[in-house]
DNA sequence: GTTCCTGCAAAAGCTTTGCAGAAGA
DNA sequence: TCTTCTGCAAAGCTTTTGCAGGAAC
């Protein structure tokens, strides 16, 4: 745990961003849990011990951190963005029934190599739909 | 386009929902255009003669040919989904500047076997993010 | 006639903005 | 000290909800 933390510091540190108290909490809860908490499930789990912590903070933290690569953003689910640290790049697939998002991998190449010619790819995200094992 | 707009009426019909007014030029307008609107897009597109069209009922149609699978919603860009007629399957590239989405195809494959062994799998996205050549 | 749909207004939910005070370098 | 960040409140946007009148069958 200790040693996790101390790799959070350097990680922001090499993109040269200010370590702020709110910031090493945020990524380290990220980093920590095998979720993909939204906003406010960031905000309230942190919360708890520190009480001034506002939404505001950690929808300007999630940004800094997006810009810097250090985290991800999910879209899979329509009305709410969720986040989650960018350690391996993989795939989600969101359950309908329960909302829960699982990972797994995949492999992805384009039909011809002519499809994305030209085009400068900063990120890929491939998203899964339907219903998991749990609610069938 | 006549032919266009008969089959509109079928595909309705097919899929047991009542024809209104105001789906049936819903599904032609998504069935015409090669880009995916915004629901505020199809809103002010229609609305230039269709006056009394409600936002609310733009809405209320996509919701009934998501469920019935005549339509397909993409969550590629964060703050509002767009929609597209769901004839073929492919995926989306959105530049990151100009915001255009561009189609293009993919072939995705699990790594194993069993990355999602018992998933019921109703839909598959692949969204890439990035700058087009345009832009570029 | 009955059912379902539409349009309006209001509300709800997520996210952004402006700004004064506080924290970091 | 100077810059940057935080927290609060308010505003902005997209989307949902409730309901009376209207359209479809």
């Amino acid at each position: 745990m200790e040693k996790a933390h101390q790799d959070i510091e350097k990680r922001i540190a090499e993109k040269g961003i200010r370590p702020t108290r709110q910031r090493l909490r945020v990524l380290a809860y990220l980093a920590d849990i095998p979720c993909h908490p939204t906003v406010d499930q960031i905000y309230s789990a942190l919360r708890q011990d520190m009480p001034d912590l506002s939404r505001t903070t950690v929808y300007n933290t999630l940004d800094v951190f997006l810009k810097a690569g250090l985290v991800r953003s999910l879209t899979i689910s329509s009305h709410e963005a969720c986040y989650e640290y960018a350690l391996n790049q993989h795939s989600h697939f969101l359950c309908e029934h329960c909302g829960k998002i699982y990972d797994f991998n995949i492999s992805i190449t384009p039909i011809t190599d002519h499809d994305l010619d030209g085009f400068q790819i900063h990120d890929k995200h491939v998203y899964f739909k339907g219903i998991c094992p749990k609610c069938f």
